[in-house]
Parts: C-alpha cells; structure tokens; sequence
DNA sequence: GGATGTGAAGTCGTTCACAGCT
DNA sequence: AGCTGTGAACGACTTCACATCC
C-alpha cells in the first residue's frame, strides 16, 4: 500500500487519471507528461513529480502507455476494484446523482437507495431516469451493508437531517462519507467525511474574478 | 481590493463565511478562532493567520464579531454585492441547481436558464420545483446578460456539448464559468473556469479509507 | 531528438510560542 | 484569565535544470 500522501496530490492523481480513462476511450495509446499537464492545468515537471512519488511508470524519451498508467492510479487511489455506493435521502439531488452513473467510469456501483419516506420518492426517481430503482426505508441499512459490504455513502438529504442519516450509517459500520448537504457533520474516530460544497468554489470563482480584468 | 491570494486560502475564508452565516442567523454574537477552527477543521492559529493576511478583524481577549467578520469576509471574496447567475443546460442537475437556491446564502440569484430545447425542459422543471421557470433558447443568452450583466455562468449541459455552450458564453462575455460537466472546457484569456467534479473527491476518500482501518 | 526521473533551490503554507490587548 | 495578532521555525509543495535512457 501507498503511504499517506496529502489530499492535494491524491485530488491531482485523480484528475490525471479520468483524463487517461478518456485518452484511453479514445484509443490513444500513449501519452507525455506535457499533454497530461495542459489538459489538467499544471506543469509537466508536476505530472512527473507526482507519479515518481509512487513508482516509474514511465519510459524515457517515450513517454506513458495510457492503459497501464490509468491501471497504477488505480492501484494508488484504491479503485482496483469496484466500489460500492449507497445514496441515502431521494431528492432532487439523489436522482441527480442516479442519473449520472455514467460519470462514475466504472468504479463505482450505487447498490441501493434510502430514505425514510421510500414511497413518495419512488415516483420522483421514476419520472427522471425512467429506470426502476429500488428505495428502502433507512432501516434496512443494515442489512444491505451486511450483504453488500457498501464502501461510501453518500448523504443527500435535506441538511437538518445531514446529522442523523450520518449517524444512521456510522452505527452500521459504513466508514466512506460524501456530504452533500450545507450542513456540517460529526463522525467518531475511524469514519472519513469529505463535504461536497460547490459554493466554496463558486465564492473563489468570484474572488479570482475580482483581478483578472481586461488590461 | 485585496492582493491575489491562493485558492487553499480563498476556499477556507469561503467556509468560515458559511459558518459565520449559519451563526448569525442563530443569533450567536461572537464567535473566537477556537469556535471557528473546530467546525472547519483547521487550527485556530491557521484560523488567526488566514484572517490577519487581510487585516484586523477581531478583539484581542474577546474574539471576533460574527455581523462584522462575515461582512468583512465577503467585501474579500467579492460577495458584498447580489451576483447574478445563469444555468446552461437544463437537465437533473440544471433543476437539482434551482431547486437549492437556499445553498446560496442570499449571494447570489438565478436570472435566467437556458437550453437548446426549451420546450422539453419546461415540464421537467415545473415538475420539480413546482416554480414557473423561464427558460429561453440560447439564441438569447447575449440580450439577457446585456440586460442583466451575468457574473457567473454554470455549465448543466451534457458532456458533448460543454465546450460548444461554454464558447457561446465566452462569446456573449460571461467571464465566470462553473463547469459541472465531466468535460474539460477550454476559454481565452480573461475569462476563468472553475470545474466541479465530485468524483475527485470521491476518488481522494477512497484512498483516504485505506489508511484509517481500525486498530 | 525527445521525454522521463530527480536532486537542489526556491516558494509557499502551517505550526508554534508568546507578546499584547481587554 | 482569555483570545487575538505575529515573528520565527518548520515543513510541504513546486519549479528548475539536467543527467539519463529509449
């Protein structure tokens, strides 16, 4: 395993990566460190520090081979295997992330969806996607998790529940948690929460603004 | 205005703004380093260190008025004035986007949504929100931000057609861009691109997950 | 020739400890 | 006593330049 390496790098290794799963569709077959920069907006002498760090995956004077590249990221971040996903609260943004199961490239299988009131959203789902999706009541997480063994979940209920679906799904042992809500959330010990807030982005986006005038 | 600071920086002010708007908004008076520190997990010297990059803000043996930070943090961050906003593609996420205007804090407002099929999209979105949408043909993306000079513009489209909708903005003017999408987009200079792909995050906390098992 | 891998230098961000104000 | 503001020490990240290999 690779040791602890810091979020900034890891987040770059991840980018570099759906680039090379794209190049990879695409059929091309070998890449350099300044193609992988300029699509990812970084330097080539980043690109070739970060994945020194972990190996040589490279041949000099040549270049990358995209497959096998793509495959050593995968071995890096933990995506060698497929992962299993839980949505937990079936609302605007859940079907959301339903829908978009194509932007997961694979690695990730969303195995159910819970919510404390399954009935009323299950029209909701079924007006978006038009596919049948499964929605349990909250209380069959357990279960699911003893049988599936769910790797993340992702929480997307409305943000005064953030906290006790969070709670939800520490008692039963899931460890991965994406939040989606505007709400911050507490996990004991041993649990890892990553909060998915595109509002700080779009703040920064309006500071940068602020000195990149005309002339 | 203020220097060019780095996004690591930028991006925490944003999260202790939230925070502080959260606070206000329950009453609560002051708030010190220490307070702020715990709930965005940082230190509070970091806390102490990002704001005294910008001025002095607090009471030394006292702390920091919430009203007054908050307001100094956004005059930084360019938020002391309503910023306009406008969608760019109206599917799941596009309507996910509109339903959560509360996200937004008051900072920002939807003017106006776009698509190149506004018929279809109308009946998604009223079954959604339950709001009356206008939404327009993208033929008319230049009159409105003439009208209403858009400071951001978020990329909702499908993939294919992120680049062909982010020149059409480029075109009209709108230098802010948020691209949701999973395709990189690429703008002259002047204009600035933030990307918001969740499944980094995804990815990082993953690789984070090998590192925390028990024991 | 062309691209990688890497030490060394340089820059940037964070922690620490404490002086100073209330 | 409590909490901010800040220089100094520390550590992390990034760039640079070049030796190295195909």
């Amino acid at each position: 395993m690779y040791a602890n390496f810091s979020e900034t790098i890891i987040n770059r290794l991840s980018i570099y990566m759906h680039y090379l799963i794209e190049q990879e569709e695409q059929g091309k077959q070998l890449v350099s460190s300044y193609d992988i920069a300029q699509v990812c907006g970084v330097t080539a002498g980043l690109v070739r520090k970060d994945l020194a760090r972990f190996g040589k995956f490279g041949v000099k004077g040549v270049g990358y081979d995209v497959a096998e590249l793509c495959e050593g990221i995968k071995r890096i971040l933990g995506l060698d295997h497929p992962l299993r996903v839980a949505i937990i609260g079936i609302g605007t943004l859940g079907s959301y992330l339903l829908s978009f199961q194509e932007f997961f490239n694979g690695n990730y299988e969303i195995v159910a969806v819970f919510d404390t009131n399954p009935e009323a959203a299950i029209t909701c789902i079924a007006s978006e996607t038009g596919k049948p999706v499964n929605i349990l009541h909250l209380n069959h997480l357990g279960e699911v998790h003893e049988a599936h063994q769910i790797d993340i979940a992702m929480i997307t209920t409305i943000p005064s529940e953030a906290q006790e679906a969070t709670d939800h799904v520490v008692q039963v042992g899931i460890r991965g948690i994406l939040n989606f809500t505007s709400s911050h959330v507490k996990v004991p010990m041993g649990f890892v929460v990553k909060n998915i807030h595109f509002v700080n982005v779009q703040d920064s986006l309006i500071y940068v603004l602020q000195f990149s005038q005309y002339g």
